[in-house]
DNA sequence: CTAGGGTTAG
């Protein structure tokens, strides 16, 4: 009985959690009136400093200060101005920055038509421009024409630089080619005489850790080491993250000692990983240590972090230790979520 | 000046 009083407590809760998510979309929803509210008044603002300044700055200062999520209209509007404006008549740096705000909010498809209306105008494409082009064909998962955009780059005199390859690389990986993605590293970046960096490694080695190939990461790794490109946290973390999932706890924790001798400091993903994978290997005593580990460090845990230990700790029939850290993830101000709850109303229906 | 990337829960 006391255990079904518990129950009902923590189902209330959930009912509090959801009341406040309708709360929050409320504040949201008015938010977006009030955003739309605002809207004439920065038009009239605007005009009046397009009067002042003649016309002659009106797109420039768009540029400078109008594209975060910028909308469709808006963004054919202000392309449009650009290629009616004689004074100044803009550059492709300008077009470039138009470009590369609204690829920001994913339009892709509306700056590949934009590209092309660009064209029609006469106006040819840098590295910069085709660059954003490529990437445009890669988010669109059309690699073909991501490749024929290498073609036009070489045809124009440019050479494609690390940039150009790691977007290109991005797309394969997006579409799960990894070996070729590789291959291109290999061969046709290296060859070309660019340099890897960071950014070249991280989408190759997050599908590989994602489709079950950590021991192609842990290669991947060695790799990049003898090519002089310092991993980050991210890397480590997402192959700690491969071989918690693999099982292999052992090989996770040599890699987690590993970071901390070249100086990488470990960082709440790295943990929550750890935790995570000694929660499941029914280890949650070595997951409540590195808890206390990443709380000594002020490394803050988050929700997913007492989430996990929780479960395991219900699982082993541990709900006093349990009840300890739901009680713990609240003074510290982390809200509890259903899937907290979820773990401890199961708990406490199996003890009966 | 302007282009590209990646990580956590039942």
């Amino acid at each position: 009985m006391p255990n079904m009083f518990a129950c009902l407590v923590y189902i209330q809760q959930i009912l509090v959690l959801e009341v406040d998510d309708s709360h929050n979309d409320c504040a949201l929803r008015k938010g977006r009136m009030i955003g739309r509210l605002i809207q004439p008044q920065r038009i009239a603002l605007f005009s009046a400093f397009s009067v002042l300044s003649n016309g002659t700055v009106s797109y420039k200062e768009r540029l400078r200060s109008g594209l975060v999520g910028i909308k469709k209209d808006d963004a054919v509007d202000l392309f449009e101005s650009m290629v009616r404006c004689r004074h100044p008549l803009p550059s492709l740096v300008d077009f470039s920055r138009l470009f590369s705000g609204i690829a920001r909010t994913k339009q892709y498809d509306l700056v590949l038509h934009l590209c092309k209306k660009m064209e029609l105008q006469g106006i040819t494409h840098n590295n910069y421009t085709l660059t954003i082009v490529i990437n445009c064909y890669c988010r669109r998962r059309k690699l073909g024409f991501a490749f024929s955009a290498i073609g036009k780059m070489l045809k124009l005199g440019y050479e494609p630089n690390t940039v150009t390859f790691n977007t290109l690389l991005n797309g394969l990986c997006l579409e799960g080619r990894v070996s070729e993605a590789v291959e291109l590293v290999d061969h046709r970046m290296m060859d070309n005489g660019c340099q890897p960096d960071e950014a070249t490694y991280g989408p190759v080695t997050n599908r590989m850790c994602k489709s079950w190939n950590t021991a192609s990461a842990l290669d991947l790794l060695r790799k990049m080491e003898d090519r002089k490109v310092k991993p980050q946290v991210v890397t480590y973390s997402m192959i700690i993250d491969g071989l918690c999932k693999d099982g292999s706890l052992d090989d996770a924790l040599r890699l987690f000692n590993e970071m901390e001798t070249k100086g990488i400091k470990p960082n709440v993903f790295t943990y929550n990983s750890l935790i995570r994978g000694f929660c499941n290997a029914g280890r949650w005593d070595d997951g409540a240590q590195l808890l206390r580990d990443m709380i000594t460090r002020e490394i803050t845990p988050y929700i997913v972090t007492f989430n996990a230990l929780i479960d395991s700790l219900v699982k082993e029939g541990k709900l006093t230790e349990a009840k300890e850290l739901y009680n713990e993830m609240i003074t510290r101000g982390i809200d509890p979520d259903t899937i907290t709850y979820n773990s401890l109303i199961y708990g406490l229906c199996m003890l009966r």
